[in-house]
DNA sequence: AAGGTCTAGACAAACGTTTGTCTTGTGCGT
DNA sequence: ACGCACAAGACAAACGTTTGTCTAGACCTT
């Protein structure tokens, strides 16, 4: 018989058996993790045997006996297998890569987390790395996650610049790239119930937030915004119309542009915000020139992040479901890698609105006066 | 010469050169990557010789005129090493695991972003796990992120039952296990801070909250607070303590609690909340009672998750540095992953008073009145 | 008793790297 | 002309799996 490493040579040991039932795991705390050589080694058998045995391989026979021992050495050394030579061996790795622009927000986190969901039910792992939005990470990241074994890539509001030697889903990312799935929101339908809403509570002079340009979703907001506005007979005035420019995360991203708006005495009684975190500072600008929200003028959200239900007032916002977004756009990457050719190039998932608080008929009174 | 596999025969093609440069990418897109025998037999060489070149191995004589035409070659077709591969070979992954509750919450996903910053910065990668505190996940995610390659772990607010075979990083997980590392807010200052401050506004009946018992902290803070009460000579009486018990991350948590406290009859002229969360939902159900926040009661939060700035009034609450713990974690966990073997057991953050709109002195005539 | 079929498992190659050792050839000094 | 040092790179083993093929023996059939 062989000498063996690192392993007690009986197999009968009840020290060693004991620490598989009780926490002493603190035993092996130093050593190397068991490979199949050294489990084959201690059964006297060669270490594809014991493969095929672990993985229950079909069509091969080995005795139940010799399969009953095998398990039993597995368990005993608490066996794992080094995925990262199997995913070598198999060319499968069952991991994704995962694009985001920031890791802390609640927009991105949110979908992360019905991607994470999916991906996890379907024992798959996930690689994450956030760019901020710079060029040449999204250059950079994307290869590096490859070369770390990703199968595929789910892109977060992410300028995707070319196609990939993987298959790709992109969750509002809006350039059309071959071999590239967009999960997006159906821009159109959310323009039509924020729209509408407002139109229906009597509001005409509308100020509307244009999202960055940065912002992969900024585009098409605000071409289905304009279309709407068409056929619902609203104007949409050059000098209510704000662009947002920073790269911000908190509510400092709509509280100076609504400031500006108000010290230039521009008349509006319903603001449309491009995203949650805008409209609260857009709010607190209003509620400092002592205006009362929604009684003087109205705001409307969107994303409907956290936030937005916790604010006070609540926020009535237009919900992405963020997280189904995810789950959608794992479920898709998923069904490619099975080799699923017949994808689609777009799925776009439809928006809901939710009224809460921060709408109301307009002031008719305080508009007069203002003016 | 060998027949070569997957790539042109000719060295000076032009047009794959002028793929590298343009955007062509797309050309590449369903082929395999190259690996680095197809590029040795493509050079002609063998694949240690453009190993060494290309990981600029020092000690190897090759001539400058060859290491060129290596690198030259690795461009022309966008070589990527398989760091699955390499890790196989070198025992060395460059990526840890990260083990967290939630994905979707505010204080995990600010830690997380802290840590990957961090991990980031430094050319490591990072797999995430999430296990919303189930017992057997915590059991079995660990093991599949080490099977999966994680050279260490970082565990946010998870219950860690048993020592690990790599080096662990715990935040805000309490217990002490040898080989963790925990990195943990200095509780005892937060509950001088928070508790300091009321009692400096005159506070004298506080309501206090519990954290549930599954979450890590939870614990340790009451501790702290009891501890601090007692120097401030500030009674904690039972009947206006409450046990949180629901696994909710939305201000629901704080709610019903509250709610019940008022139908109860208590008097108290402040709450200390056991996180923000929870003192959104209380604060609600204040103002659901018609009492005034701060006027009438005042509200300490804990965390500063970022709804506390937003919230209206803005949240009074304890930060918790966690984007700088969650880097501390990845500093910590890195340098043990380099040899250092002299790491502290714990590491104390110390939390920050932030002072906002929620606190007040308290109302003597309205305590009258409701008493 | 010879041939055939099955069983139990060994063997070897492969995945794509890295790294220690070995070989070949060239140029040098004497 | 000889040995030597050094340059340039080949060779092989290893990391831990998986999987197709092969073999030795056992058992069965006629």
């Amino acid at each position: 018989m062989q000498p063996l490493k690192g392993v007690s040579q009986k197999p009968d040991e009840q020290v060693a058996e004991s620490a598989v039932g009780g926490r002493k795991q603190s035993k092996n705390s130093g050593e190397k993790p068991v490979s199949l050589k050294i489990l084959a080694d201690y059964l006297g058998l060669c270490p594809a045997t014991v493969s095929v045995v672990l993985n229950n391989v079909p069509g091969r026979s080995i005795p139940a006996e010799t399969r009953e021992r095998v398990r039993a050495a597995a368990r005993k050394f608490n066996y794992q297998p080094s995925l990262l030579a199997r995913s070598l061996r198999k060319q499968r790795t069952f991991t994704v890569g995962v694009l985001a622009p920031e890791l802390s927000d609640g927009y991105h986190t949110m979908v992360m987390s019905g991607i994470g969901d999916h991906l996890m039910r379907e024992g798959y792992f996930y690689l994450t790395a956030h760019h901020r939005h710079k060029p040449d990470m999204i250059e950079e990241y994307p290869r590096l996650l490859l070369g770390r074994g990703a199968e595929g890539l789910i892109a977060i509001d992410t300028a995707l610049s070319h196609p990939l030697p993987v298959p790709v889903v992109a969750v509002a990312g809006h350039r059309k790239i071959s071999g590239v799935t967009n999960v997006v929101l159906d821009h159109k339908r959310a323009a039509e119930l924020s729209l509408r809403h407002l139109h229906q509570l009597g509001h005409r002079q509308i100020a509307f937030m244009r999202g960055q340009p940065f912002s992969a979703d900024s585009d098409d907001r605000w071409k289905s915004i304009v279309s709407v506005a068409r056929e619902l007979g609203l104007e949409i005035r050059p000098e209510l119309t704000i662009q947002l420019e920073r790269d911000l995360t908190s509510p400092e991203l709509g509280y100076p542009v609504v400031q500006e708006l108000l010290q230039k005495g521009r008349r509006f009684t319903a603001i449309m915000s491009f995203n949650d975190i805008a409209a609260i500072g857009a709010i607190r600008a209003l509620r400092d020139a002592n205006l009362r929200v929604p009684e003087d003028v109205s705001v409307v959200g969107f994303d409907d992040i956290l936030v937005a239900g916790y604010h006070n007032p609540r926020l009535t916002t237009i919900r992405q479901p963020l997280r189904h977004m995810g789950e959608t756009a794992a479920r898709i990457l998923l069904q490619r890698l099975q080799g699923f050719k017949d994808y689609p190039e777009e799925f776009a998932v439809p928006p809901e609105l939710i009224i809460r608080e921060t709408t109301a008929p307009p002031n008719k009174r305080l508009l007069k006066q203002r003016g």
